[in-house]
DNA sequence: CTGTTAGCGCCTTCAT
DNA sequence: ATGAAGGCGCTAACAG
């Protein structure tokens, strides 16, 4: 019998006080502050919240303290594999401090970045963690003067917004360059969507590859369709293509896919290197070499400097450069 | 020259209205409702906010008008490849209207279903989407008491909470289960997640076929590597198997690649079935057979119910069945 | 078309 | 340890 009578109206506070015959504020105290409150008023009160089906309204919390308890999310788009985990890490650890996750999509598109921005600042988030680096410069400078922690991640930069967690896109595009290098390939070609960390990386590749190399340029999201398109084109443009370096491992493993289609063995007849240590890369056959993202742990940063900041401390190091390492494989001739 | 001075305080309406030269409630309504503000009074409102820099405040607004114009979105997990094209959807047509998503992840917990609720009840949603049905009576029971709208998905049911968009879960492995008898295969398998919509699943597939079969359960989230897994449990209990039904496309493709690494062809010596029709089923060699669901749509219909209710519109048809579809492709051996 | 008056539900500040 | 005011920023409801 704790639950309220189907009563129209939600319980306020109010009502909670009313019950448990206390004042207002020593009832918000009592739920919000236990330590000020002596032990009889909380059971009171935690009765007269049963009694009453209570459930607190965080708006108006909110709006008087400042405190929204929500963390604007803001990613490319959902389909996006690549950045799941961290998202799916950063919504957990936020709710485990009883903060929620406001979702926003860009699409990609610089112009709705602003839009979606202003409408989650709006909402008077305590945090806003963005995938990628905020590209416009007014949105920065507008995003600099609300004084809300901002977390940008999954890329490095000297000024980012305010704090940041990442790595260096360029390079990881120079490490798989010398790396294919080293290999002794010739004829390498590139597959890769069209976004600006993956355009970083094929950068960062032909730099220390040493030369421009074929590339095949996807539409987002990058998917296993769009690279067996990607190495039908590559092969097309360069029959003795020999290695090739995707932006993704669903690129990757089209490339696989398509390489089988045509009977090209990989890696004998054709080396692949895929992008970001997606959970089928270590099981697919050939096993997929790759680049390894740790995803969990940007968005577990990027958790704790949000909430650090909330909880009002001052961020040491607010710039966390979280590294990336090439896992190899079968792909590219590894065990 | 529009952007405000660095002032550490944000700017309010009052700042507005009073830049403006105009009482606050008219600078309120310019903003959010212009059809009864005169042109010029509009223009010199909209120029104060951009003299001031203002942004306005959801939440303050939220409290009084009792619209936070937020909608929970609840998943079990954000790393279910399955869910996300509807909650992509979802969260598009929502941000449209100017609804954002609050995302909550219960991890298939049925305990961390009624706390993250409780938690997204808190925050005043207008509505709440949940992907699967409600499994806790008492949650159910409190939801119907918030009277918030609420559009369960993924499934069906003779009483949703409120409303549903779904499909049948049993239905659907019905009709695998015919399928499978129809093309006369004696010695079939199961490869299943343990959630209850796979269970369910798996439960119409044995009516229809006939028998139980023996099944692989693996943990969620399902992946390739669980496929190969089952695959390899599956063939260890029945060496003669002929064909495998499969509760997501990841596990399917785990399946194929399993039967590859033991030269198994698929589908002459192994026909092989999915679910979900993800976006690579359709390029893999062999193409992977499987059952479509239209999962945008589920997001689109969701964010239709929902949004109709917050126009106080009333429903006509508040469940919605979306059905589905075998898709038979080179894997059941289809074109 | 515009303005005045009251709060929304809660929390901060100051008293007791 | 508890309580009484006051207000967070905004918008319904009623005036004018």
């Amino acid at each position: 019998m704790h639950e309220a009578s189907r009563s129209p109206k939600p319980a306020t506070l109010h009502e909670v006080a009313r019950a448990a015959g206390v004042s207002l504020i020593t009832a918000s105290r009592a739920l919000s502050n236990p330590g000020v409150v002596s032990a009889t008023t909380i059971a009171r009160v935690q009765q007269a919240v049963e009694a009453t089906g209570y459930i607190p309204n965080l708006l108006a919390g909110g709006l008087k303290s400042k405190r929204s308890r929500m963390v604007a999310g803001i990613v490319p788009a959902l389909n996006v594999a690549q950045f799941l985990p961290s998202v799916q890490t950063l919504t957990e650890i936020l709710a485990a401090e009883g903060y929620q996750l406001l979702l926003g999509q860009t699409g990609y598109d610089r112009a709705r970045e602003e839009l979606v921005l202003n409408t989650m600042i709006s909402r008077q988030p305590d945090g806003i963690v963005f995938t990628g680096l905020v590209q416009d410069e007014a949105v920065r400078a507008r995003l600099r003067r609300t004084r809300v922690p901002v977390v940008e991640t999954w890329d490095l930069s000297d000024a980012p917004v305010d704090m940041l967690v990442g790595f260096s896109q360029e390079r990881v595009g120079c490490a798989v360059g010398e790396y294919f290098r080293a290999k002794g390939w010739q004829h390498v070609g590139i597959a890769t969507a069209g976004d600006p960390r993956a355009l970083q990386r094929k950068a960062g590749f032909e730099a220390a590859f040493g030369a421009t190399v074929p590339t095949a340029t996807v539409p987002a999201p990058s998917s296993l369709q769009r690279g067996r398109q990607a190495l039908a084109e590559l092969l097309a443009r360069e029959p003795r293509l020999q290695a090739v370096s995707c932006s993704s491992d669903q690129l990757a493993q089209g490339v696989l896919v398509e390489a089988q289609a045509r009977g090209l063995r990989v890696p004998q007849d054709l080396a692949v290197c895929g992008f970001g240590n997606a959970d089928f890369a270590a099981h697919l056959l050939p096993t997929l070499s790759t680049v390894l993202i740790d995803g969990p742990a940007i968005g577990r940063m990027a958790a704790q400097l949000v909430l650090a900041r909330c909880r009002g401390e001052t961020v040491a190091q607010p710039i966390v450069d979280i590294g990336f390492r090439i896992v190899e494989r079968q792909s590219t001739g590894g065990g």
